[in-house]
DNA sequence: ACCTAGAATGTTATAATGTAACAATTAAAA
DNA sequence: TTTTAATTGTTACATTATAACATTCTAGGT
């Protein structure tokens, strides 16, 4: 996400927030936004090496704790076999991702995918099984790598 | 999976592997034996301690190779949002799972759903992805735990 | 049976990820 | 303005995972 792009995003996520009476500090903004920057998924330790390249010096909890934020409000998800965040395009209405994710180049891509939704929903009925977090996460290459 | 079940499968695992040229040796069987008898999934330092009970007392090492080893001949799979492993009943023809996790209880559910597969195939057909590995781990409350 | 190459295991140390507990500060509400 | 709750700071530590190198074991060739 270029500076443009990103200004665009924080100014929605601002009256997203302001809406729901969540407070979007400081902090927290600067760690969404290294986050939007990145083309790569961030591990938590890598924001606070990029925090500590634009401030102070946090520690693991000050990362940790904006990250709970974040995720609460539904602007990034994390990406369980990664141990790694990525930022959310989509934040207006909450949902679970489903992630493509590139083991060569290392790019995530989020995708909505309406079928695997109803798959999802199929599971849940046949099993009596009641969901609330869906961790889809499709590792494999992506188009541009396989060329 | 009680003693008798476990010795069956115990078993035919041995067969698989010796029919791979794979060596279950006695303490990656330990390991898979402990896994499988668990009802819960277990993470590697359960495991660790596990096998300190039975035996001497292996380093972290050890436990982690032995788990290398066991999904690398597909009998057990990893859980990335608990960093935990459960054993794979149908370990004779290799598969990627699809696991249904209980946040109460704990209980972890393998299902082999068709139509999910399917639009999981579609997924990669539509973006030009090559799928390796999915990461597909549903968690919420079983049936039991909803009454 | 003996040798040897590769596999498996042992051992130490440390890296990477994540959290508990309590103190200090700041912001919102009364 | 006071006071209450949320946020942040700080220290220490828990948990998960791996690198690097030494040693032992095992299968296969001779």
């Amino acid at each position: 996400m270029n500076q443009k792009e990103l200004s665009q995003h924080l100014r929605q996520v601002k009256t997203l927030c302001a809406s729901q009476g969540a407070r979007l500090t400081p902090q927290r903004e600067q760690v969404l936004s290294l986050i939007m920057r990145s083309k790569k998924p961030l591990t938590a330790y890598e924001l606070l090496e990029g925090m500590r390249q634009e401030d102070k010096t946090p520690a693991p909890p000050t990362v940790y704790r904006a990250l709970e934020f974040l995720q609460e409000q539904g602007l990034i998800h994390k990406l369980e076999s990664l141990h790694a965040f990525v930022g959310c395009n989509h934040p207006e209405h909450p949902h679970a991702g489903q992630f493509l994710i590139c083991t060569d180049c290392g790019e995530v891509n989020e995708v909505c995918n309406h079928e695997l939704d109803e798959s999802l929903n199929a599971v849940e009925k046949n099993q009596g099984f009641s969901l609330q977090r869906p961790v889809i996460e499709l590792l494999g290459r992506c188009a541009s790598c396989q060329k």
